[in-house]
DNA sequence: AGGACACTTTGATACAGATCAACCTCGATG
DNA sequence: CATCGAGGTTGATCTGTATCAAAGTGTCCT
């Protein structure tokens, strides 16, 4: 099966309950959103809403990885953005979902009926605040990704998306040296993230593991052998943009 | 001179009145913002704020086209929005600026101190909610154009970036058949846009010229005679994505 | 264990759009 | 009103990436 409701995990034990849309609520507030969140579980692969989808649930990504994707008639696909643990799903105040939701990996969604949710916007200033800051968070990188479609070499693409990945995933708790990372995707897929073909992808991440910036462990995994090489290859500047 | 304040208008009378960041807002907090706000007006080409400057002001595009655009070192940029009347410019919570802001006409801005607007923002969820629609139509209107960044030929560009000129231009006002738009950049601005060079620009446009589909009237004016060519020229499907 | 399939790599070739270069257009300026 | 310069067009050529094609790798299933 495909997808599946998940235990109730209490907010205050959540593990994105600081980066999430509720990491501004206090606890009252939290005990309002108990209440009508529901966890739910995609295997990888699979769909998570589909474009022209009525938009019932707005969601936190509590774990796992979700692209968002926008297709042309003819098929061309863009990928728009990756969801990652505290990532938000939806858009209030809007009926349908203009993109396609996909699990990248085995994914966990932390839902909100919509209707109920959008009245909670109304009611509680730290919900739209906070909704308000990601929004904002996701717009500059939505632009520097704009940089990166229109401008950049594939190299240059390549670079910037491995660096993204250890960044963030670095983020996500264990410190330090960064060894051993997860791609989440295929190689079509960070092809339709990048604008680029599954063949260039391929090609330029072998150019970076001969030119010993990275090592693979397997096809998912690998490491960054040359931090200050990567950083060169992506084309930004020293402290590139993304203030984090 | 490049930079000159403007007299004083009156909220209620301001043509982005129901568009901007106030259009939640009612007739006591117009009043707060009133006391706040100041007008500025900037020449075409003059630079309105350049990347990394102190982030002193957030404002409101009141008339005029101004670019919202990001640089590489080697000297390479990419526009990542166009900012027309009603659109906003800068980041609460931010203390710089991560992109560089240019009136690609003559622009007027209602300009909001920082500091005291994001004391606004805590204390009136109008604005908080009005802003966080703003910037999540915006973040819609960035991935469709990731989409077009990433994956549309040449051709398709260009149609895109036309067709939105002449729905965008459409609601500003004289609605109805749709004679004579401005075309509120150059070349190599457009170019910059799209992702292409100002080569490629001019070619694509005799193109479309040749094709019947538009005809110009001036190199800054010109004329949509094949709505139906133009929207087919896109990519789009039918009724492609964006709502109305 | 063997086969099938999804994913990946590698190679050969084609082409859209970049780059380099020359010339045109027209409004501003002395 | 001649000149100048920014912006625009058009042409020739080059190149990075797409496309087409084939073969390699690992994993799941029976």
């Amino acid at each position: 099966m495909n997808v599946s409701f998940t235990a109730h995990i209490k907010c205050s034990e959540c593990p994105i309950r600081h980066r999430a849309v509720c990491a501004r609520c206090d606890d009252d507030e939290l005990q309002t959103l108990e209440a009508i969140k529901i966890y739910r579980s995609f295997e990888a692969g699979s769909p998570i809403l589909w474009r022209g989808d009525e938009l019932k649930y707005v969601a936190s990504v509590v774990n796992g990885v979700a692209t968002l994707g926008k297709t042309m008639e003819d098929g061309r696909t863009q990928m728009v953005g990756l969801l990652l643990p505290s990532d938000f799903i939806g858009r209030p105040g809007r009926n349908e979902i203009e993109f396609d939701v996909v699990a990248a990996t085995d994914v966990t969604l932390c839902c909100f009926e919509r209707r109920p949710f959008e009245r909670l916007i109304e009611t509680t200033p730290h919900i739209a605040q906070r909704l308000m800051e990601i929004a904002l968070d996701e717009l500059d990188a939505a632009r520097d990704w704009m940089l990166l479609l229109g401008r950049k070499t594939a190299r240059e693409k390549i670079a910037t998306f491995i660096e993204m990945l250890v960044r963030r995933q670095n983020i996500q708790g264990l410190d330090g040296a960064s060894p051993d990372l997860a791609l989440p995707l295929t190689r079509e897929e960070v092809a339709n993230y990048l604008g680029l073909t599954l063949e260039t992808v391929s090609r330029q991440l072998t150019s970076l593991k001969n030119d010993g910036v990275l090592t693979f462990t397997d096809r998912r995994h690998f490491e960054v052998k040359d931090i200050a090489a990567l950083q060169e290859a992506t084309g930004d500047d020293a402290d590139g943009g993304v203030i984090f």
